[in-house]
DNA sequence: AATGAATGAGGGTTCATTCAT
DNA sequence: TATGAATGAACCCTCATTCAT
C-alpha cells in the first residue's frame, strides 16, 4: 500500500512526518477520533508504531503537528486574500469566501484538527480563545462607518464563526455538495444579516425620486 | 462506608438510572469526554462500576440514554412552544428562542450529548441526519408566503442550526453570559437574514452609470 | 500454581496485596530487579497484570509497599529487642544481633527492598539518608562513657552498616550458612573494633597486682 | 551539526570505545542504571546509537567493557602496591589503603560497575565469587603467625569487603568528604578488630568472685 | 566509521466488561 | 440491587537491535 516506495531514496525526515500527519488526518476523518490509535495511524502511513514515535516524540506531538500545519497553511492562504481590503462589506465577503474555500480544500484536515482541539488537553493553538476576535473587529469597523447596522458584534461574530466551523463536517458528509453555491449563499446570508435596518416603510418610496 | 443506605432502599430502578445519566453529563462536561470512564461516572453517581453496568448493559447504552433523554425532554419542551404557530417569522422567532432557551437550561446535557454523538460510533438519535429539516420547511413556508426572501433554505437552515449547536459550549464556557440578550440578538440576526431584499434603493441605481 | 484457591472465599483485599508483595520479593530475588515486570510478578502471584494494578495503583506503589512492610516489621522486631538497654557495648551487641537475625529471617525481603531503593527514583523510606544515625549515637554514648575507644563514630557506624547491609545477599547466596556463628563472629569483630586501645604495654602488667 | 569532525578524523577505534565506556559510567552515575539507555549513553559520548553498536556489538558488551577495564586498572593499581609486602598487619593496612584510595580516584567507575554487576545477568568478572579470598588468606597468614587474634577469617574478610564496596557510593554522595581521614580511620578500625584479644586485665578477673 | 531510519518486543497503565457473592 | 475482584484487550511509550547508505 501507498505507492510501493515510489522514491525510496528521497525518504527524508520531513516526508515521513508529512506522511504521518496525513495518515492521522485520514484516520481521524474516516474512523473517528476515538479509533485513531498510533498503531492505526502508523499502519495507514505505511510504517510502524515505533517509527511513528521516532519521528514524533509522542502522539500528542503528532496531533500538535496536525494542528500547527493547518494553521500555518490556513494563515498563509487567508493573509494573501485578506490583504486586498476594501469596504467592511467587501472584507466580510472576502473573509467568508476565503475561509470557506480553504475549508473546502482542506475539509479533512480542518475536521481532524477540530476533533483534536476538542478532545486533547495539551494540544494548543495560538489565540484559540478569540478565534472570533478578528471578525468582531471587522464587524465593528463596519458599524463605525455606518455601513453595517446596529447589532452585537460579538454575538454576530460567534454566529458567523459557527457557520464556518460547521462547514468542514458538512463538506465531509456531502462531498458532492455544490461548493460555490454554498459559499455564495452563505456570504449573501450574512451580508443581509449585517445590513442596516431598512428605513421605515415610507422612506423607501421617499428616497426614490 | 456507604452502608447507611437503609432509608434510601426505596431507590427505584429509574432513579438510579437518572443518577447515572446525570453523573455522565457532569463528568463529560467537567472533565471532558476522554476522561469519562465508567469508574469515574459511577463514583460521581455515588455507586460502583459494577452496579452501573447492572442498570445499563454497556457504557454505550448509558450514553444512548443520555442522548435519548435529552431529545425526549427537548422535543417536549419545543413541541409545546411551537404548537402556538403564527406567521413564518413568528415561528422562526419561536423556534430560535425555544431552542436557545432550552439549551440555556440544559447546557451541560446538550454539550455532553454533542460530544457523545461526535465520538461514539453506535449511539444514534432519531433523525440525526436531518436535524435541520423542520427548520428548512419552516423557511420554505416563509418563502412560499412571500414573507421571506429568496435564499437557499437548506443552507440557511444549516447556518441557523450551527449557531444553535454552538450555543451549549458557549454557555458552558461563559456561565455569566447575558442569556436574554444573546437570544434576542441571535433572533434579530437571523430575522434580518431571511427578510426579502429591500426594494432597490435610489442610490443603488444612481451609482450605476 | 499457588495451592489452588486454598480458601477461595477468604480472598480479601489484604490477602491479595500480600500475595503480590510476596511475589514481587520472590521475582526480584530470583530473577533480578530488571526482570521483575508486572506481568511476571502477577503471574508469580497467580493473578493477572490488570488485577495487580487493581490492588496497587501503580508498580511503584507495589514496590513502595514492599519497602514499607519491610520497615514496619523490621522496626517492630528491633524496637522490641532494643528496649532492654544496658551498657553501650551490650546495646551494640543487641543492635547487631537483632539486625542480623532479622535479616536472616527476611533475607529475600531485605534484598529486594535494597534493590528497589537502589533503582527506583520514587520509592522512599523515612530517614533513608541517615540509616546509620542511631548507630552513630550509640557509638558516641559509648565513647562518652569511656567504654569505647577513640574513633570517628560516623565512619565506624558506616562500616558496621555496610556489614549489615551486605548480609542479606550473603544469606541469599549461601542459604546453608551457619547463621548463629556468622552473627556471633560479626558481633565479636565489631566489639573488638570499638574497644579502647589497650594501655601501653607496661600498663597491662602494671594493672596486674 | 556535529559535522566539524574533520580534524578529529584520526579518532582510533580504541579512543571511541573509551569515550563510550566513559559515557556509560557518567550516565549510570548521574542518572542511574535504569535511565542508562544506549541512546542516552551515545549522546553523552558525542556519537550516535548506531555507532555505539558498531563499536560494541551489544549493550551488554559495552557494560562488560566497563567492568573489565575497571578490574584491569584496579588490579594493576593494587598489584603494584601489594608487591611490597611486610607483616600481615602491614599488608592489611596496604590492602585497605590501596583499595580505598583506588576507589576514591575511580568512584564513578566503581559505582557504575557495581550497579552493572548487580543488574546484569550476563556481565561477569573473573573471580567475582571469591572477591574476598585474597583478603581471607591474608588474615589467615596473620593468624598463623600469631599476629592476629582468633576469628573466622572468612567472615572478617566479608565484613572488610563490605566496608570497601560501600565506599564508592559514599564518595559519590559526599564528594567533599575528607578521604585521607576516612581511609586512616577505616584502617585503624579493622586493625583493632583483628588484633589478638588483650591479656585478661586484672579488673576483669577482679570483678569475678 | 558513522548516521538516521526503522522495527518489534516488551513494559506500565487504562478500561469496559464479567462474575461470584 | 449492589459490590469488589478479576480479566483481557488495547493503548502509548521505551529501547536494543538491524540495516541501508
Amino acid at each position: 500500500m501507498r505507492s510501493r516506495e515510489s522514491a525510496a531514496l528521497s525518504r527524508t525526515r520531513r516526508a515521513r512526518r508529512e506522511d504521518l500527519i496525513a495518515a492521522a488526518i485520514q484516520v481521524i476523518s474516516q474512523d473517528g477520533y476515538g479509533a485513531a490509535s498510533l498503531e492505526r495511524i502508523a499502519r495507514e502511513a505505511g510504517t510502524s508504531k515505533g517509527n511513528a514515535l521516532y519521528h514524533f516524540s509522542s502522539k500528542e506531538e503528532l496531533y500538535q503537528a496536525v494542528a500547527t500545519t493547518l494553521f500555518e497553511t490556513g494563515a498563509a492562504y487567508m493573509a494573501e486574500r485578506l490583504r486586498a481590503a476594501g469596504t467592511p462589506a467587501e472584507r466580510l465577503r472576502t473573509y467568508l469566501e476565503s475561509n470557506l474555500r480553504f475549508i473546502t480544500l482542506n475539509a479533512a484536515h480542518v475536521g481532524a484538527t477540530q476533533r483534536i482541539l476538542q478532545n486533547s488537553t495539551t494540544v494548543q493553538v495560538i489565540e484559540v480563545e478569540d478565534a472570533a476576535a478578528p471578525l468582531r473587529r471587522l464587524l465593528q469597523s463596519g458599524q463605525d462607518s455606518g455601513e453595517f447596522g446596529a447589532f452585537d458584534p460579538e454575538i454576530t461574530a460567534l454566529s458567523i464563526r459557527a457557520a464556518i466551523d460547521m462547514a468542514a463536517f458538512l463538506f465531509l458528509r456531502h462531498p458532492d455538495l455544490d461548493v460555490e453555491h454554498y459559499i455564495s449563499e452563505t456570504v449573501a446570508l450574512f451580508l443581509r444579516a449585517v445590513q442596516p435596518a431598512p428605513a421605515p416603510s415610507a422612506s423607501a418610496s421617499a428616497s426614490a425620486p
